[in-house]
DNA sequence: ACTTGAACCTCTAGTAACTAGAGGAATTAC
DNA sequence: GTAATTCCTCTAGTTACTAGAGGTTCAAGT
Protein backbone atom coordinates (compact mmCIF):
# COMPACT_ATOMS: atom_id res chain seq x y z
CA UNK A 1 0.00 0.00 0.00
CA UNK A 2 2.64 2.36 -0.22
CA UNK A 3 2.09 5.32 -2.89
CA UNK A 4 -1.00 4.50 -3.29
CA UNK A 5 -3.15 7.30 -2.81
CA UNK A 6 -7.17 8.07 -3.59
CA UNK A 7 -7.07 9.85 -6.70
CA UNK A 8 -10.11 11.48 -8.23
CA UNK A 9 -10.77 12.61 -11.88
CA UNK A 10 -11.76 16.24 -12.54
CA UNK A 11 -15.22 14.98 -12.70
CA UNK A 12 -15.16 13.69 -9.40
CA UNK A 13 -13.29 16.76 -8.04
CA UNK A 14 -16.38 18.36 -9.45
CA UNK A 15 -18.55 16.73 -7.65
CA UNK A 16 -17.40 16.67 -4.54
CA UNK A 17 -16.30 20.38 -4.50
CA UNK A 18 -20.05 21.17 -6.46
CA UNK A 19 -17.48 23.30 -8.91
CA UNK A 20 -17.90 22.98 -12.53
CA UNK A 21 -15.36 20.90 -14.41
CA UNK A 22 -14.04 23.99 -16.67
CA UNK A 23 -13.96 26.14 -13.26
CA UNK A 24 -11.68 23.76 -12.21
CA UNK A 25 -9.45 23.74 -15.46
CA UNK A 26 -9.84 27.79 -15.06
CA UNK A 27 -8.48 27.80 -11.62
CA UNK A 28 -5.36 25.33 -12.88
CA UNK A 29 -4.73 27.88 -15.71
CA UNK A 30 -4.79 30.88 -13.45
CA UNK A 31 -2.27 29.27 -10.73
CA UNK A 32 -4.78 28.78 -8.18
CA UNK A 33 -4.63 25.23 -8.67
CA UNK A 34 -1.12 23.29 -8.99
CA UNK A 35 -0.75 21.21 -12.44
CA UNK A 36 -1.83 17.62 -11.20
CA UNK A 37 -0.44 14.65 -12.38
CA UNK A 38 -2.03 13.32 -15.64
CA UNK A 39 -2.58 9.36 -16.57
CA UNK A 40 -0.99 7.91 -19.41
CA UNK A 41 -3.69 9.08 -21.35
CA UNK A 42 -3.33 12.43 -20.58
CA UNK A 43 -6.43 12.87 -18.23
CA UNK A 44 -5.92 15.02 -14.43
CA UNK A 45 -5.74 12.79 -11.51
CA UNK A 46 -6.23 14.48 -8.34
CA UNK A 47 -5.57 13.99 -4.33
CA UNK A 48 -6.71 14.89 -1.32
CA UNK A 49 -4.65 17.86 -0.88
CA UNK A 50 -6.37 19.04 -4.22
CA UNK A 51 -9.80 18.86 -2.71
CA UNK A 52 -8.91 20.88 -0.06
CA UNK A 53 -7.34 23.27 -1.62
CA UNK A 54 -10.28 23.42 -3.80
CA UNK A 55 -12.68 23.29 -0.82
CA UNK A 56 -10.69 26.09 0.62
CA UNK A 57 -11.27 28.31 -3.21
CA UNK A 58 -14.75 27.40 -3.06
CA UNK A 59 -15.72 28.59 -0.07
CA UNK A 60 -13.57 31.80 -0.40
CA UNK A 61 -15.49 32.67 -3.62
CA UNK A 62 -18.94 31.91 -1.72
CA UNK A 63 -17.79 34.36 0.76
CA UNK A 64 -17.44 36.95 -2.22
CA UNK A 65 -13.91 37.57 -1.92
CA UNK A 66 -12.11 38.22 -5.64
CA UNK A 67 -9.80 35.31 -7.00
CA UNK A 68 -6.74 37.63 -5.92
CA UNK A 69 -7.66 37.79 -2.32
CA UNK A 70 -8.44 34.16 -2.66
CA UNK A 71 -4.99 33.70 -4.54
CA UNK A 72 -3.43 35.91 -1.48
CA UNK A 73 -4.75 33.75 1.12
CA UNK A 74 -3.74 30.26 -0.37
CA UNK A 75 0.04 31.94 -0.11
CA UNK A 76 -0.45 32.33 3.24
CA UNK A 77 -0.77 28.63 4.00
CA UNK A 78 2.33 27.52 6.06
CA UNK A 79 2.91 31.31 6.92
CA UNK A 80 3.20 32.48 10.51
CA UNK A 81 3.78 35.86 12.94
CA UNK A 82 3.44 38.67 10.81
CA UNK A 83 2.52 37.58 7.89
CA UNK A 84 -0.73 36.21 9.49
CA UNK A 85 -1.89 39.67 9.37
CA UNK A 86 -2.65 39.53 5.61
CA UNK A 87 -5.23 37.53 6.19
CA UNK A 88 -7.25 39.97 8.82
CA UNK A 89 -6.38 42.70 6.22
CA UNK A 90 -8.20 40.50 3.43
CA UNK A 91 -11.38 40.02 6.02
CA UNK A 92 -11.05 43.70 6.79
CA UNK A 93 -11.05 44.95 2.91
CA UNK A 94 -13.85 42.61 2.06
CA UNK A 95 -16.10 43.36 4.81
CA UNK A 96 -15.93 47.08 4.58
CA UNK A 97 -16.22 46.49 0.30
CA UNK A 98 -19.39 44.85 1.27
CA UNK A 99 -21.06 46.95 3.77
CA UNK A 100 -20.39 49.77 0.94
CA UNK A 101 -22.13 47.96 -1.82
CA UNK A 102 -25.35 46.65 0.85
CA UNK A 103 -25.36 50.86 1.55
CA UNK A 104 -25.20 51.43 -2.34
CA UNK A 105 -27.61 48.96 -3.26
CA UNK A 106 -30.31 49.50 -0.41
CA UNK A 107 -30.43 53.34 -1.55
CA UNK A 108 -31.62 51.96 -4.85
CA UNK A 109 -34.21 50.39 -3.26
CA UNK A 110 -35.24 53.40 -2.06
CA UNK A 111 -35.18 54.83 -5.08
CA UNK A 112 -36.63 51.92 -7.09
CA UNK A 113 -39.33 51.83 -5.14
CA UNK A 114 -40.58 55.06 -5.32
CA UNK A 115 -40.05 54.64 -9.18
CA UNK A 116 -42.24 51.74 -8.70
CA UNK A 117 -45.23 53.09 -6.92
CA UNK A 118 -44.91 56.32 -9.32
CA UNK A 119 -47.50 55.31 -11.59
CA UNK A 120 -51.02 54.59 -11.53
CA UNK A 121 -51.18 52.39 -13.99
CA UNK A 122 -53.52 54.06 -16.24
CA UNK A 123 -51.84 54.37 -19.35
CA UNK A 124 -53.50 57.12 -21.48
CA UNK A 125 -50.68 58.90 -22.31
CA UNK A 126 -47.43 58.59 -20.67
CA UNK A 127 -46.19 56.37 -17.87
CA UNK A 128 -44.80 57.79 -14.49
CA UNK A 129 -42.56 54.91 -14.24
CA UNK A 130 -41.17 55.23 -17.47
CA UNK A 131 -40.51 58.88 -16.89
CA UNK A 132 -39.22 59.10 -13.29
CA UNK A 133 -36.45 56.14 -14.98
CA UNK A 134 -35.20 59.21 -16.63
CA UNK A 135 -35.53 61.57 -14.33
CA UNK A 136 -33.05 62.27 -11.48
CA UNK A 137 -34.80 65.18 -9.99
CA UNK A 138 -36.68 63.41 -7.95
CA UNK A 139 -34.51 60.78 -6.49
CA UNK A 140 -33.32 61.80 -2.88
CA UNK A 141 -29.95 60.53 -2.89
CA UNK A 142 -26.52 60.42 -5.77
CA UNK A 143 -26.86 56.91 -6.01
CA UNK A 144 -23.94 57.31 -8.53
CA UNK A 145 -21.17 55.21 -9.22
CA UNK B 1 -32.13 80.52 -38.19
CA UNK B 2 -34.04 77.61 -39.95
CA UNK B 3 -32.25 74.46 -39.22
CA UNK B 4 -29.32 75.54 -37.04
CA UNK B 5 -29.60 73.39 -34.08
CA UNK B 6 -26.84 73.40 -31.38
CA UNK B 7 -24.94 70.43 -31.70
CA UNK B 8 -22.30 69.34 -29.79
CA UNK B 9 -18.65 67.48 -30.06
CA UNK B 10 -18.69 63.48 -28.05
CA UNK B 11 -16.76 65.64 -25.55
CA UNK B 12 -19.28 68.28 -24.91
CA UNK B 13 -21.49 65.05 -24.91
CA UNK B 14 -19.29 63.80 -22.60
CA UNK B 15 -19.20 66.39 -20.26
CA UNK B 16 -22.76 67.17 -19.66
CA UNK B 17 -23.55 64.07 -19.23
CA UNK B 18 -20.36 62.70 -17.26
CA UNK B 19 -20.87 59.59 -19.63
CA UNK B 20 -16.58 58.59 -20.86
CA UNK B 21 -16.13 59.46 -24.18
CA UNK B 22 -15.78 55.84 -24.97
CA UNK B 23 -18.70 54.74 -23.45
CA UNK B 24 -21.21 57.06 -25.39
CA UNK B 25 -19.06 54.98 -28.54
CA UNK B 26 -19.66 51.63 -27.04
CA UNK B 27 -23.61 53.07 -26.66
CA UNK B 28 -23.98 53.53 -30.25
CA UNK B 29 -22.64 50.39 -31.29
CA UNK B 30 -24.64 48.79 -29.45
CA UNK B 31 -27.16 50.59 -30.82
CA UNK B 32 -28.49 52.65 -27.71
CA UNK B 33 -27.62 55.67 -29.10
CA UNK B 34 -28.05 56.41 -33.11
CA UNK B 35 -25.06 56.65 -35.06
CA UNK B 36 -25.60 61.06 -35.31
CA UNK B 37 -24.45 63.01 -37.89
CA UNK B 38 -20.57 63.72 -38.96
CA UNK B 39 -18.75 66.85 -39.90
CA UNK B 40 -17.19 66.74 -42.83
CA UNK B 41 -13.46 65.52 -41.11
CA UNK B 42 -15.72 62.69 -39.96
CA UNK B 43 -16.23 63.46 -36.10
CA UNK B 44 -20.03 63.36 -34.46
CA UNK B 45 -21.68 65.54 -33.81
CA UNK B 46 -24.85 65.20 -31.11
CA UNK B 47 -28.00 67.27 -31.02
CA UNK B 48 -30.56 67.85 -27.80
CA UNK B 49 -32.59 64.89 -28.47
CA UNK B 50 -29.31 62.41 -28.35
CA UNK B 51 -28.58 64.59 -25.14
CA UNK B 52 -31.96 63.83 -23.39
CA UNK B 53 -31.39 60.03 -24.48
CA UNK B 54 -28.18 59.77 -22.85
CA UNK B 55 -29.02 60.94 -19.53
CA UNK B 56 -31.98 59.04 -19.82
CA UNK B 57 -29.23 56.18 -20.03
CA UNK B 58 -26.92 57.05 -17.52
CA UNK B 59 -29.81 57.56 -14.93
CA UNK B 60 -30.99 53.83 -15.59
CA UNK B 61 -27.33 52.39 -15.31
CA UNK B 62 -27.26 54.66 -12.13
CA UNK B 63 -30.37 52.74 -11.06
CA UNK B 64 -28.47 49.44 -11.55
CA UNK B 65 -30.50 48.15 -14.46
CA UNK B 66 -28.66 46.33 -16.96
CA UNK B 67 -27.84 47.54 -20.47
CA UNK B 68 -31.12 45.14 -22.23
CA UNK B 69 -33.95 46.58 -19.91
CA UNK B 70 -32.81 50.30 -20.77
CA UNK B 71 -32.99 49.14 -24.06
CA UNK B 72 -36.62 48.10 -23.12
CA UNK B 73 -37.18 50.91 -21.69
CA UNK B 74 -35.72 53.26 -24.65
CA UNK B 75 -37.83 50.95 -26.96
CA UNK B 76 -41.01 52.49 -25.11
CA UNK B 77 -40.65 56.13 -26.00
CA UNK B 78 -43.73 56.76 -27.67
CA UNK B 79 -45.53 54.05 -26.29
CA UNK B 80 -49.21 53.81 -25.19
CA UNK B 81 -51.78 51.53 -23.58
CA UNK B 82 -50.56 48.10 -22.59
CA UNK B 83 -47.08 48.49 -24.15
CA UNK B 84 -46.48 50.53 -21.63
CA UNK B 85 -46.95 47.76 -18.39
CA UNK B 86 -43.37 46.33 -19.35
CA UNK B 87 -42.07 49.82 -17.56
CA UNK B 88 -43.53 48.62 -14.66
CA UNK B 89 -42.27 44.56 -15.24
CA UNK B 90 -38.59 45.93 -15.62
CA UNK B 91 -38.97 48.18 -12.48
CA UNK B 92 -40.46 45.58 -10.65
CA UNK B 93 -37.97 42.85 -11.83
CA UNK B 94 -34.86 45.22 -10.83
CA UNK B 95 -36.39 45.88 -7.50
CA UNK B 96 -36.75 42.08 -6.52
CA UNK B 97 -33.58 41.81 -8.14
CA UNK B 98 -32.07 44.25 -5.94
CA UNK B 99 -33.95 42.84 -2.46
CA UNK B 100 -32.52 39.22 -3.16
CA UNK B 101 -29.04 40.33 -3.81
CA UNK B 102 -29.06 43.01 -0.83
CA UNK B 103 -30.21 39.99 1.45
CA UNK B 104 -27.89 37.89 0.11
CA UNK B 105 -24.90 40.53 0.58
CA UNK B 106 -25.70 40.83 4.10
CA UNK B 107 -26.03 37.06 4.86
CA UNK B 108 -22.09 36.99 4.05
CA UNK B 109 -21.79 40.16 6.06
CA UNK B 110 -22.97 38.58 9.05
CA UNK B 111 -20.09 35.38 7.96
CA UNK B 112 -17.43 38.39 7.73
CA UNK B 113 -18.25 39.76 10.60
CA UNK B 114 -17.40 36.66 12.49
CA UNK B 115 -14.61 34.97 10.58
CA UNK B 116 -12.77 38.66 11.05
CA UNK B 117 -13.32 38.42 14.82
CA UNK B 118 -12.60 34.89 15.06
CA UNK B 119 -8.88 35.52 15.56
CA UNK B 120 -7.09 36.65 18.43
CA UNK B 121 -4.18 38.26 16.33
CA UNK B 122 -1.29 36.11 18.60
CA UNK B 123 -0.01 34.33 15.13
CA UNK B 124 2.32 32.01 16.74
CA UNK B 125 0.92 29.07 14.60
CA UNK B 126 -1.96 29.28 12.87
CA UNK B 127 -4.41 32.22 12.34
CA UNK B 128 -7.75 31.57 12.85
CA UNK B 129 -8.90 34.21 10.26
CA UNK B 130 -6.98 32.21 7.92
CA UNK B 131 -8.68 28.78 8.97
CA UNK B 132 -12.56 30.36 8.84
CA UNK B 133 -12.21 31.40 5.38
CA UNK B 134 -11.51 27.27 4.37
CA UNK B 135 -14.32 25.87 6.95
CA UNK B 136 -17.65 26.41 5.86
CA UNK B 137 -19.15 24.38 8.96
CA UNK B 138 -19.35 27.41 11.43
CA UNK B 139 -21.12 29.45 8.84
CA UNK B 140 -24.61 30.09 9.83
CA UNK B 141 -26.47 30.21 6.45
CA UNK B 142 -25.26 28.03 3.41
CA UNK B 143 -24.28 31.72 1.48
CA UNK B 144 -23.87 29.82 -1.83
CA UNK B 145 -24.34 30.82 -5.27
C1' DA C 1 -2.70 81.63 -43.61
C1' DC C 2 -0.18 78.78 -40.54
C1' DT C 3 0.88 76.34 -36.61
C1' DT C 4 0.14 73.94 -32.58
C1' DG C 5 -2.19 71.31 -29.14
C1' DA C 6 -6.35 69.36 -27.79
C1' DA C 7 -9.77 66.51 -29.15
C1' DC C 8 -11.23 63.32 -32.31
C1' DC C 9 -11.13 58.89 -35.30
C1' DT C 10 -10.81 53.42 -35.71
C1' DC C 11 -9.28 49.22 -34.12
C1' DT C 12 -7.57 45.89 -30.91
C1' DA C 13 -7.13 43.99 -26.59
C1' DG C 14 -7.86 43.69 -21.68
C1' DT C 15 -10.82 43.46 -17.32
C1' DA C 16 -13.56 39.33 -13.76
C1' DA C 17 -14.81 34.92 -13.49
C1' DC C 18 -16.36 32.00 -15.68
C1' DT C 19 -19.51 29.29 -19.47
C1' DA C 20 -20.49 27.07 -23.90
C1' DG C 21 -19.32 24.60 -27.80
C1' DA C 22 -16.52 22.10 -31.38
C1' DG C 23 -14.02 18.23 -32.54
C1' DG C 24 -11.63 14.49 -30.97
C1' DA C 25 -9.38 10.95 -27.53
C1' DA C 26 -9.61 8.12 -23.21
C1' DT C 27 -11.94 5.53 -19.85
C1' DT C 28 -15.41 2.53 -17.94
C1' DA C 29 -19.16 -0.67 -17.93
C1' DC C 30 -21.37 -4.43 -19.94
C1' DG D 1 -15.43 -5.47 -28.16
C1' DT D 2 -18.24 -1.83 -28.33
C1' DA D 3 -20.91 1.90 -26.65
C1' DA D 4 -21.74 5.53 -23.36
C1' DT D 5 -19.65 8.65 -20.64
C1' DT D 6 -16.07 11.47 -19.47
C1' DC D 7 -12.16 13.62 -20.64
C1' DC D 8 -8.86 16.60 -23.61
C1' DT D 9 -7.60 21.34 -25.95
C1' DC D 10 -8.89 25.43 -28.02
C1' DT D 11 -11.76 29.25 -29.23
C1' DA D 12 -15.15 32.46 -28.35
C1' DG D 13 -18.90 34.60 -25.73
C1' DT D 14 -20.75 36.88 -21.49
C1' DT D 15 -21.27 42.38 -19.05
C1' DA D 16 -20.17 46.94 -19.45
C1' DC D 17 -16.97 49.10 -20.18
C1' DT D 18 -11.61 50.92 -20.20
C1' DA D 19 -6.94 51.60 -22.12
C1' DG D 20 -3.82 52.19 -25.65
C1' DA D 21 -1.75 52.62 -30.40
C1' DG D 22 -1.34 55.19 -34.35
C1' DG D 23 -3.24 58.54 -37.07
C1' DT D 24 -6.58 62.73 -38.38
C1' DT D 25 -9.31 66.97 -37.55
C1' DC D 26 -10.61 70.96 -35.20
C1' DA D 27 -10.24 75.48 -32.94
C1' DA D 28 -7.54 79.06 -31.29
C1' DG D 29 -3.84 82.10 -31.46
C1' DT D 30 -0.58 84.64 -34.18
ZN1 LIG E 1 -47.04 53.24 -15.81
ZN1 LIG F 1 -31.69 59.47 -9.59
ZN1 LIG G 1 -5.23 35.84 12.70
ZN1 LIG H 1 -19.60 29.18 4.81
Amino acid sequence: MLGTKKMFSIGDLSRRTRVKVPTIRFYEEKGLLPRPDRTAGNQRRYDETALKRLLFIRHCRDLGLPLADVVGLLSLEGASGTDLDRAHEIAEKQLADLRDRISRLQSLETELTRISKACDGKHDHVCAVLHAFGDHSECKGSHSN
